[in-house]
DNA sequence: CTTCAATGTAAAATAAACTTTACAAATAAT
DNA sequence: ATTATTTGTAAAGTTTATTTTACATTGAAG
């Protein structure tokens, strides 16, 4: 699973931190998942789609393996 | 949490069964997501987003609360 | 060169996703 | 009516997401 949020984010100007507080998680939560050491909840995913302004499909892509 | 994928799955006319093998789930897992019991992940969203040819977010929404 | 804001990281704990096994209920097919 | 397929459900267990606390690193700003 790859993702977008660290380039979304700074599209945004917005700080781990602010985006955090914006879709109720851990300033860890959006640090971790920036580095890929994990993969969100749907829940998530559709409040970052929501912030970002874009399609979840545009934020995560799967890859070879799953 | 709201999802569409037990009207999905009858468009393709598939069995909870045979969706689960195709996205490598147990058959448990499809019909506890159908029954709204939890939540996916985003990598099997994504999977179903692909099987069902539909984006995420015309598979599931955000509730009140979320 | 110090200070402050932002980020990286880590360990321990909790919650939630997901599997396995197993059985019961519903529905379709013969 | 019986059998076979599909679906509902449940308990126990494993794995993964997420939180909390806490500290170390980076980088910008003064």
């Amino acid at each position: 699973m790859r993702n977008n949020l660290r380039v979304e984010r700074a599209v945004l100007r917005l700080t781990q931190d602010e985006l955090a507080r914006r879709i109720g998680v851990s300033r860890q939560t959006i640090n971790a998942m920036e580095a890929g050491k994990y993969v969100p909840s749907t829940a998530l995913a559709l409040k970052l789609a929501q912030v970002f302004g874009k399609p979840v499909e545009q934020l995560f892509a799967l890859e070879e393996g799953d």
